[in-house]
RNA sequence: GGGCGUUUAGCUCAGUUGGCUAGAGCACUGCCCUUACAAGGCAGGGGUCGGCGGUUCGAGUCCGUCAACGCCCACCA
């Protein structure tokens, strides 16, 4: 093949051209062909698609995309698709606002309604099947976008396998798993306490919580023994005073044990509670004494449960007190009730220690306090507990033996880098539940169950109604169970559909099932599990790992992976977290028209495994540089002959040498990939090519040029070391590469072998001739450049001092260093090593 | 309150089993339009390796301890 180098290459339009370059060519198609062992296969994120793009997307996906690269050089055959999350309160929430609709699952369907085209303000309430049909049509939308910036960035992924969290391939695995784990008795429901999100009103998984400081205020609010003398608690949310149950002190609290056992009246409402003992009462926090609620926190739950108390709830599912007077209230307690009812409870709450002060039933102010309080992680208002009929999966949570199994299962999985399984281990066993899977949401996996009603219509939860295998994917809402009819549906001695979705972590927690295509390709199943890799970012370990780690333990027996690769987290460029409510998001487009996605990439690349790495213009513009570079050596490296030189040529021990250097680094390199070490190995590749360019290019030059017996050596050395550096580079930047290789080659450098050790058989010299002669020639520049003169300006003589193995090195490269250094000669003698040249004419 | 991580040049970071005067890039200074590259090249200045104590012939590297910062977790009385 004949070569066509430009004149003046650039990097301009590379990412669109080679884009759609691959895309026509199929370069990273899987081959399914291959054999379990000969496939590397890889767990991908799928990104949560909602609208927003920022860097610490790209991070991760890149430092994948390099491994996934280097793997498939090393003659792996990669099994890389790519998937979108879009089902889930995300997706439901950016509809929301993007069309300012509301979904209301009492409204009837609009087969005619067009999605607005500016947001509504106030909201529309729309039907369930309406909103449904609107997060389509947008989470649509955005995953061109997101697919479009993947492909910018030079992503190597088979377009050809991706899902999304809500196709019918995946609400039909997501369906046959729960159905599976009911089956198994590892899915189960239960009417009991949960965390409940007021706006959202679903509850929310353990794994959703975060605690946030907020401020609140201690009460000091008497309780009246018999005789009326008062007994002291201390509560933050005087407002549930209506619901308590009992009051409670520490067993070997001996302020309060003549009262365990007795009775108090609460205050205002006059209801009679039991004075119980239960170890974790604190003696030393507040009065001693606690007051039970339904529920103020999971505290009460425990006590609620473990002291088998009464159930008082007021607070209903919209978060607001319930209307009616509850029945435990006489009409005296009735009428103070009255003051909160339809209230929520910060109100209420308000309106408490007024009426507390009033009765003069509290001690003193409230005093204020910074506490720690629940809130789902995407919330805006605190959680509540309320008792509600919810899906669950055992996780260990409620189980040691299970919960062992599980921490078992976290230390037989390769993590890299290592200390991130200690997150997984301490979230396994700090789990407190079963796993919540169940949503009172629209947009996700439905629970494919219906339940028979009895003759008053009641359902009967505990004999669902599963569905045959042949009818999933199916929406309980919509289809009718086998042996009914619709007509039947919510009639006495008919049918009701679970109205329930999957919380998202239920559909994505298979993505190896649903990649894979476990339920319907078993011979493809067979080739890709379990995968090689599971990267992710550390904030999902809780979430997504943890849980895809229970799915495949229950349907496989097995790990879902081999190994867990965890990005670090990203933060702005001044070190801080970045965040939307801050304002100092980085989102990734612009700078990759800026820098270009090659430089892009050096970034992500530059950040360690699981290392948190800020975001640096300094480092894209270096890798922007390495990258002009590349374009410019090749260049010079192809522009001597229109075609390529027998590597049998390569006899100058110079170009033998800078050879040896090479294979050294392309061995450091394989090492570094080998342990997920994407960073060491661009380091590797990088300082071995800015020494080659500096150094054996400038060496190299004048014989290249020539037409002398060491001319074809030079050609030939030049062309195999091109070659190798192209291919090393290629994980990293993978445009300029490609184009290099382009100009001289057949076919894309991304389907070429890794280089190795094998290449360089006979080829090799003396690796120190380069780094001696290498030295010398800087410390002539060094003279010039003290004596500020040109690089160009001639050296009368170079004389070398160094220890007599040293010198015979060196001189094996003399005529190149004489003529890089423009000396007309060089003298040696023995000694330590030092060097200094005459230059010619000091004053011209 | 517990756990994990980080702390090396002004900035961002390397430094793999302890071993010769501690490295890179950016920034800074000086020089050079040298035919691959001036959105470049060459050369240079700059560090008590967070503090203290220990092991060792030798410690940025191992051990102990303290501190600062970050992250994760934790029963909201």
């Amino acid at each position: 093949m004949t070569r066509n180098v430009p004149d003046k290459p650039t990097l301009d339009g590379l990412e669109a051209k080679w884009d759609e370059r691959w895309e026509s060519d199929g370069t990273y198609l899987f081959d399914r062909a291959k054999t379990r062992d000969e496939i590397f296969s890889i767990d991908t994120p799928p990104p949560t698609v909602s609208g927003s793009l920022h860097m610490g997307s790209v991070f991760g996906y890149v430092q994948t995309d390099a491994h996934a690269r280097y793997r498939r050089m090393a003659g792996s055959e990669v099994f890389y698709p790519m998937g979108w999350d879009d089902n889930g309160l995300p997706t439901e929430r950016r509809v929301q606002n993007y069309y300012g609709v509301r979904g209301d699952a009492s409204l009837p369907y609009d087969p005619d309604l067009a999605p607005p085209e500016e947001p509504h303000d106030p909201p529309v309430l729309i039907s369930r099947r309406n909103f449904i049909d609107l997060c389509h049509i947008l989470t649509l939308e955005d995953e061109k976008v997101f697919e479009q910036l993947w492909r910018t960035l030079g992503l190597s992924v088979d377009w050809t396998q991706t899902y999304a969290t809500i196709d019918d391939h995946s609400r039909r695995t997501s369906q046959v798993a729960f159905l599976n784990n009911l089956a198994r008795g590892e899915a189960y429901s239960q009417e009991a306490p949960v965390l409940w999100d007021v706006d959202f009103q679903t509850p929310v998984a353990q794994a959703e919580l975060e605690d946030r400081e907020k401020g609140g205020a201690y009460h000091k609010v008497a309780f009246r023994k018999p005789g009326g003398e008062p007994i002291y608690i201390e509560t933050s949310r005087p407002e549930l005073i209506c619901s308590c149950v009992a009051l409670v002190a520490h067993p070997e609290d001996a302020r309060y044990s003549d009262l365990v056992g007795s009775t108090v009246t609460s205050p205002l409402f006059g209801v009679e509670v039991p004075v119980v003992a239960h170890p974790l009462a604190e003696p030393d926090r507040g009065t001693g004494v606690a007051m039970i609620c339904t529920f103020g926190d999971t505290t009460d739950v425990t006590w609620w449960r473990e002291l088998e108390l009464p159930t008082r709830a007021v607070i209903q599912h919209d978060g607001r007190f319930q209307e009616e007077t509850p029945d435990w209230l006489d009409s005296e307690g009735g009428a103070f009730y009255a003051e909160l009812a339809g209230l929520f409870p910060n109100q209420a709450r308000r309106r408490m220690a007024e009426l507390l002060a009033e009765s003069g039933d509290m001690d003193g102010e409230p005093k204020q306090i910074m506490h720690p309080v629940k809130f789902y992680e995407k919330g805006d208002r605190p959680l509540e507990i309320v008792t509600s009929r919810q899906w669950y999966i055992r996780n260990g949570g409620r189980d040691d033996e299970l919960r062992k199994t599980f921490v078992g299962r976290g230390e037989e999985l390769r993590w890299v880098p290592g200390f991130m399984g200690t997150r997984y281990q301490d979230w396994v066993e700090g789990l407190n539940g079963d796993w919540l899977i169940s949503r009172q949401r629209f947009f996700g996996v439905p629970i494919p169950l219906w339940y028979p009603l009895d003759d008053a219509a009641e359902p009967d939860f505990d004999n669902p109604i599963v569905p045959p295998a042949d009818m999933l994917p199916l929406d309980p809402f919509s289809d009718v169970p086998p042996g009914y009819d619709e007509s039947q549906r919510g009639q006495p001695g008919g049918f009701t559909g679970d109205t329930d979705i999957m919380d998202t972590w239920a559909t994505s927690s298979l993505s190896p099932q649903i990649a894979g295509h476990w339920v319907d390709d078993p011979d493809l199943w067979e080739r890709v599990f379990p995968m090689d890799i599971r990267p992710q970012g550390p904030e999902i370990i809780r979430t997504w790992l943890f849980s895809t780690t229970v799915r495949a333990h229950y349907e496989h027996d097995v790990l879902p992976w081999h190994t867990a690769t965890i990005n670090g987290w990203i933060l702005d460029p001044d070190r801080k977290k970045m965040s939307k409510s801050l304002g100092n998001v980085v989102t990734p487009l612009p700078l990759i028209e800026e820098y270009g996605s090659e430089a892009v990439r050096y970034w992500a690349c530059n950040g360690r495994p699981g290392v948190d790495t800020a975001v640096d213009f300094g480092v894209m513009k270096i890798g922007r540089r390495l990258a002009i570079k590349i374009l410019n050596a090749s260049r010079f490296a192809l522009g001597f002959t229109d075609s390529d030189v027998e590597a049998s040529a390569i006899t100058n021990p110079l170009d033998r040498s800078m050879l040896a250097g090479l294979a050294e680094a392309v061995a450091n390199a394989t090492q570094a990939f080998e342990s997920y070490d994407y960073t060491r190995a661009l380091e590797a590749a990088e300082r071995s090519f800015w020494g080659w360019t500096d150094d054996y290019v400038e060496l190299v030059k004048a014989r290249a040029y020539g037409d002398g017996p060491g001319a074809d050596s030079a050609h030939a050395a030049l062309q195999l070391a091109l070659s190798v550096y192209l291919r090393l580079f290629a994980p990293f930047l993978p445009f300029v590469t490609e184009e290099v290789w382009s100009w001289w080659r057949q076919g894309s450098v991304h389907r070429e072998s890794w280089p190795s050790a094998d290449e360089f058989e006979g080829l090799t010299g003396e690796a120190q001739v380069a780094d001696l002669v290498s030295q010398v020639l800087t410390a002539v520049r060094r003279v010039k450049s003290d004596a500020k003169v040109s690089m160009r300006a001639e050296v009368e003589r170079v004389s070398v001092t160094a220890p007599a193995d040293q010198i015979a090195l060196i001189k094996e490269g003399e005529l190149d260093l004489l003529e890089a250094a423009r000396a007309a000669e060089a003298d040696y003698s023995e000694g330590e090593f030092s060097v200094v040249a005459e230059l010619a004419d000091s004053s011209s």
